[in-house]
DNA sequence: GGAACGATTGAT
DNA sequence: TCAATCGTTCCT
């Protein structure tokens, strides 16, 4: 998904930005949502992929995920942060900020900057209102880095976060070491041969 | 019915 | 470093 481009058209405009990064959530996962089962709010992790998985997160952020797995197999990727391209004024309305750097530099940032919430949930990917296209896709040529996740309490030691090296509309933390660097290819790659490996899998 | 907690953010 | 803020989940 890194390279892709988020969409959403709402009453209010359009509002796109290029995703920068990523983190994925698998079967079996303690880090995520479906790790104790099906539940009103996960179930749809379990449905058909391409679909929007979208939660509030502490009670005033949502969180805009992919469900990526095939039906009956848990599994999504949390979209972390956007390089805003279209609909900017609109983000910074939403926002109630100007500064480009920092309007959808987070997963609860993006998500007020393009409009996205519960009525999102649920939400056909591949058409529609909020989708993800291909256009200006280069992230084929882009450094990717692979470090573990962001703020969770189990799985830490996991890579399964992905940034676009050296974008600087990444989310701002406290450095994270880097399990490897490399295209898209070479990181899948890198899982296949086993040099790159998720602990209890 | 009640309590603890969270895939965060922004201010101090 | 810490408060804001509330839906979800789990326990009684």
């Amino acid at each position: 998904m890194l390279g892709k481009i988020l969409v959403h058209k709402a009453a209010a405009g359009e509002t796109a930005g290029r995703i920068v990064e990523t983190e994925a959530y698998l079967e079996g996962d303690p880090a995520s949502h479906s790790c104790r089962g099906k539940t009103p709010r996960n179930a749809i992790m379990w449905g058909r992929p391409g679909r929007a998985y979208v939660y509030l997160n502490y009670g005033m952020y949502h969180c805009f995920n992919a469900v990526t797995e095939p039906e009956g197999k848990a599994g999504a990727v949390l979209v972390r942060a956007l390089e805003p391209t279209r609909g900017i004024a609109l983000m910074q309305k939403r926002r109630h900020r100007n500064d480009e750097g920092n309007l959808a530099n987070g997963p609860g940032k993006l998500t007020q900057a393009l409009g996205i919430g519960k009525d999102e949930n649920g939400a056909n990917l591949t058409r529609g209102k909020l989708v993800i296209c291909d256009e200006n896709d280069r992230a084929g040529e882009a450094v990717i880095a692979v470090t573990g996740r962001i703020g969770i309490s189990q799985a830490n030691e996991a890579p399964l976060r992905f940034i676009i090296e050296d974008n600087p509309f990444v989310s701002p933390h406290r450095k994270q070491e880097v399990f490897l660097e490399g295209t898209k290819e070479q990181i899948k790659t890198a899982f296949e041969s086993g040099r790159l490996a998720i602990p209890g899998r």
